[in-house]
DNA sequence: ACGGATGGATTGACCGATCAGTCTATGGCG
DNA sequence: CGCCATAGACTGATCGGTCAATCCATCCGT
């Protein structure tokens, strides 16, 4: 039979969590953790519901292998990012510089990788917002170690800036960063068409171009 | 008996509305539309389930009027503090004193108000990063009238500036405060307690002094 | 090269609990 | 008395999760 292969034991396991994982995360996504039941996403996964829990045990920890699939690329490819700009860049870093050096590496994975990767990135917005009580034991503690280096950068551009301006800043970026990610469409019926919020090449400029002045430390403008 | 008047039946009637709306804010803030039953939100208003779909006729609907019941107080808080501040500040009008006109009334609510506007502003920020089909047909436009009036001001200010770059100012700021609006405390644990996300006259100061530099338009920053 | 035996992958049937919502009854205010 | 607010009992559907049975790729003894 052209085509279909036979599959071995490991095949077959690794090819069902991925759909598995695939559906669970359009679905979370779409109508959150609890809009979302075990039965519906083993029929989007074509598979009975008995081999989800056979998996990952509950939904809960089907949550959370959903969360933690994604999180350790996006986390490398951030250091890697801001590593290599440090490199080239020298002594000349720039705000700005660090910003889209920090901000780039997620957004392509968004608009290169395929549906997974932008459902990855709602479903990271959603909880964003979310409080530990609304979710099942959730670690949310992924991407910190790029968070730490961004800030550290931020620091050695600006070294009269204080520790807790630069977390708020960082607080302030996260924000603006996850609202993109979530894709409402809010912003494009609200400009009338103007602004697309799947545009994400346009969303990194312009995040850049507001963030990157406004840790400007001094007068504040006119 | 002193302190217990006998109630009329409109009295009964809106107490008994007031406490099923502060009980089904308070859980759908904590745990999400889907995260609630209708039994939970009864049972913590004391009511029979019964009772709640007599006056909501729905869970949706209950939702429905729990986002409806401050909004226009939101709203016209917001465009009275707008108003006000052109008044006052004529022709010399700043990015700042628009940002400031437009932030701080949404968070004086949440601080001066009850748990009940906190609880509302927790719920503001979750839905924003929801798609419509994660709700049940919510109506976001509430806040549109502010909002048109906040970027029309600041255009007035920076008359240079393109339309659809104030659009894309307005979504980062957007993001920046529902963030805020969340108090996940992540930035609390993030900043080993160098910030905290309950601390809103930290946070609008913050918030005012990014955003504000960062419609300024020309040379990026060093 | 072959034919059980083994064990992981997968299923269908089913569990008690809970869901949103309905129906009917009733008690007390106007 | 009449009506509205409220409660209790209940419905069919669906929830997350379990269990024993089955399927099938692989391995081993011959």
């Amino acid at each position: 039979m052209p085509g279909t292969r036979r599959r071995s034991n490991t095949e077959r396991r690794d090819e069902s969590q991925a759909r598995i994982l695939d559906s669970a995360e359009a679905l979370f996504a779409a109508r959150g953790f609890n809009g979302v039941s075990v039965k519906d996403i083993a029929k989007a996964a074509q598979v009975d519901t008995s081999l989800v829990h056979y998996y990952f045990a509950s939904k809960a920890g089907l949550f959370t292998a959903v969360l933690r699939r994604h999180a350790p690329r996006v986390n490398q490819t951030r250091m890697d990012s801001m590593a290599a700009y440090a490199r080239s860049a020298g002594t000349q870093m720039t705000v700005e510089g660090v910003l889209r050096a920090y901000l780039e590496p997620a957004f392509r994975l968004a608009r290169e990788g395929g549906e997974s990767e932008q459902n990855y990135m709602t479903l990271i917005a959603q909880i964003s917002v979310l409080t530990s009580d609304a979710l099942p034991g959730v670690d949310t503690t992924a991407f910190d170690p790029a968070i730490e280096a961004f800030i550290s950068m931020l620091q050695q551009v600006r070294p009269e800036a204080s520790r807790e301006d630069l977390y708020w800043f960082y607080h302030l970026l996260t924000g603006a960063i996850t609202q993109s990610w979530a894709r409402t469409g809010r912003i494009d019926r609200l400009s009338g068409g103007l602004c697309r919020s799947d545009d994400f090449d346009t969303i990194v400029e312009k995040t850049v171009a507001v963030f990157a002045h406004g840790l400007t430390v001094g007068e504040t403008p006119r």
